[in-house]
DNA sequence: TCTTTGCGAGTGAATACTAACTAACATAAA
DNA sequence: TTTATGTTAGTTAGTATTCACTCGCAAAGA
């Protein structure tokens, strides 16, 4: 039922870790092999090249974050804001549990030029999207959001002010506390948007 | 007088499109003499090494953003928010002209791990940000926009934003408008906080 | 005659990946 | 219970290719 062996998500875990640590570029399938104590070839018995390392990191990542995040329930009094806030703290205690994830599922930059690697993280971004968009329509019809400003407009302002949370979070080392930050970004949007 | 030789823009800007359509990891010594007809030690005449096109090339922009940016003239009937908008339009109608230098420039992943690259990144990615410090400071004391958000959640929230046009932008293939989609979102957000 | 700018022909190091082989173990026939 | 066979997961020792960069030399202009 498993679809990944224990050794596969060891390899995956490894290569995510390198890749945060020194960067796409210094993972080869030798640091990679040291990291784990094994051989070159013998990494080949578990994918058949490095470019399915890294789709198969994409893709458990992908299928983690959708279970994830369809499995928050959310209470009766909760308001759409409250969900919103819901989604968005479990995405951020994710990347603070696992930081190394955030520098392969936000690569567009590195992956743009591989087709299978970037169409795996424009998915990824793009459910991130859908939920935000679905939460705001939600929030609007119901109005517990004003209307000043359209759907996807806002989604584009809620993820970008996100992202960009996060960005200053690894360019601190880590340092900040980004599910605070997170936060406070949210708050502070969903403040101008929340009719009281 | 000119920091630059013109052989040595050449370069710059056939490495910028290098990495533009093929990416990072496609931009080598050799690639870079045959789009512009020159042999691999021809251009090491010009730079002494593969980093120093890249550094060269970061500065080059960095100095001209500088130079746009503060030599923008405001009118006296501007307000602070007219301010702000005219520093993005000039920002984003570069980007349009040159497509290219955006996948340099929002390249904070690649060159994360190259002290001397991310520097630079970091350099020209936190002048922005003073700008939109300064202009959120300035309206807010002025009494021209509310102070329901602090001075630096509203950047980081502005700036993600605009980040964000531009990165869906560049997935789009450059095929949407930069300059009206951040014209959108950045009135979007002033509407928030915006006091008539 | 220098200085600048180019070239052909290389270098060593690194890269992804392969060939050929083996020890350990499971399964199943004799 | 042996014995035969196949599979799994590893090894050592390579391959061809690509990389950034260098050497020594030539031509051309100031």
């Amino acid at each position: 039922m498993q679809q990944f062996t224990d050794r596969q998500i060891e390899i995956m875990e490894a290569a995510t870790n390198r890749i945060s640590k020194y960067g796409i570029q210094n993972l080869t399938i030798k640091t990679l092999a040291e990291d784990i104590g094994l051989s070159e070839p013998a990494l080949y018995r578990h994918f058949k090249s490095k470019n399915e390392i890294l789709l198969s990191l994409l893709e458990y990542f992908k299928t983690e974050m959708k279970n994830r995040i369809q499995s928050i329930s959310f209470k009766p009094t909760d308001t759409t804001a409250d969900e919103l806030r819901a989604i968005f703290n479990s995405q951020l205690q994710t990347f603070t549990n696992k930081p190394a994830i955030v520098s392969v599922i936000f690569a567009e930059s590195i992956f743009h030029f591989d087709e299978s690697l970037s169409n795996i993280v424009t998915e990824i971004m793009d459910m991130m999207q859908e939920y935000v968009k679905t939460n705001i329509a939600k929030g609007q019809e119901k109005g517990q959001y004003n209307k000043l400003i359209g759907v996807s407009t806002l989604t584009t302002i809620i993820i970008g002010g996100m992202r960009m949370t996060v960005l200053k979070w690894k360019l601190s080392g880590h340092k900040s506390n980004l599910v605070k930050d997170g936060k406070t970004v949210l708050d502070g949007i969903l403040k101008m948007i929340e009719n009281n």
